[in-house]
DNA sequence: GGATGATCCGGAGGAACCTCCGTTTCCTCA
DNA sequence: TGAGGAAACGGAGGTTCCTCCGGATCATCC
């Protein structure tokens, strides 16, 4: 698989695309960092690339896309969190954990919440780019969790980042920290082991 | 306090100013009822009701007023169903169904549900004019839970409501339907009376 | 090196949202 | 009744998103 850029097997992408695509990275990871609150355009964003707003959306048909692709690095880091918390703590307080890191993530880095939340709204599959991996952070801490009894077993982790995600969507941003926490509290009793009831 | 029109004590709406509410009023209604899944414009609900765009805003100063609005009686239907639930089941049952009829009522009424995660996503305050009536309806429930103890006693409304957009929010709309339920099964589980442990 | 076709660029422009403010309509009070 | 002012109207226009397609650029093959 080519280093940057989607496309199958066929060839690789053209040099001249290669390299408005990084510079259109570049500038929107710099775009999104600026203070974390601002809004930001896209046109801005092919602006400081140097590119069109056309070649923008040939690179990334979504404002969504864009920002995923720009925060990708940051939210490896946290997925690569998953093992040094299992390997610390109990399954359930390692999923706690790491349910506060991605809350504080999302509600941090307002650029990718946003889009999150456009990307949702619009039905739209979020985290096109990065769904499987986080998929797999939630899998292993649930496989933990079964293994060492603290968490059902019977969890689906899509089921999981669709609850989480939920969670973050449903509190307004970094103000509602507290609603959050409360939120992923009950999330929490009713995945740990034992907590499932006949209805 | 009048029967239509949001203003504190102050002099009634005049009487153009209310016409032409209840004009866009019932355009709304129209518009988003129609097939249930096609984009409306704000533009044509005020065409349709026979008043320029700026008199649509200042009644209904953003897509998810007016969405609301249309769908208030409705929603009333929705909460008024809570007394019914809770003296044909235990709570725990009876907050488990009407949290189905609400998602199903988000993912069905698309306009209603489109317009919430717009508002969600801008983080405003969802269902401005329904939030109080919606909060009532849960901490009925809450309070029957604790009463008949089959619902841990420490709930906040205010949570629930937020948890429940949440997973109306998370799950795509009506295709997802099945994880929706799974989702609500977790959060009663974690609702149950006596799931709460210490972290 | 040069032709040639596939690939990519770029910005004009349509659609929708929302704001702003000059104009019009309505209510009140004498 | 009618004058005066408060309240409401309405649509032009700014902003942003996204699409579309003629023109420019690159890779390949001779």
């Amino acid at each position: 698989m080519p280093v940057t850029g989607r496309r199958g097997a066929s060839r690789p992408m053209r040099a001249d695309a290669q390299r408005n695509r990084e510079h259109l990275l570049a500038a929107a990871v710099a775009a999104f960092s600026g203070d974390g609150g601002t809004e930001v355009t896209l046109e801005s964003i092919a602006k400081d690339a140097g590119v069109g707003i056309g070649t923008l959306y040939r690179h990334f048909p979504s404002r969504e896309a864009l920002v995923d692709a720009a925060y990708r690095s940051e939210l490896a880091r946290l997925c690569d969190s998953v093992p040094g918390l299992l390997s610390s703590m109990p399954a359930d307080k390692a999923m706690r954990t790491w349910m506060d890191h991605f809350i504080e993530y999302m509600t941090t880095k307002r650029g990718m919440s946003d889009a999150l939340r456009k990307v949702i709204a619009s039905g739209g599959n979020p985290f096109a780019e990065s769904r499987a991996r986080l998929l797999a952070a939630f899998a292993a801490l649930a496989e933990a969790g079964a293994a060492d009894g603290t968490i059902r077993p019977d969890l689906d982790p899509a089921d999981l980042l669709a609850s989480v995600s939920g969670v973050s969507l449903a509190v307004g941003g970094p103000a509602q920290r507290e609603q959050a926490g409360r939120l992923l509290d009950l999330l929490m009793d009713g995945l740990r082991y034992g907590a499932a009831r006949d209805g």
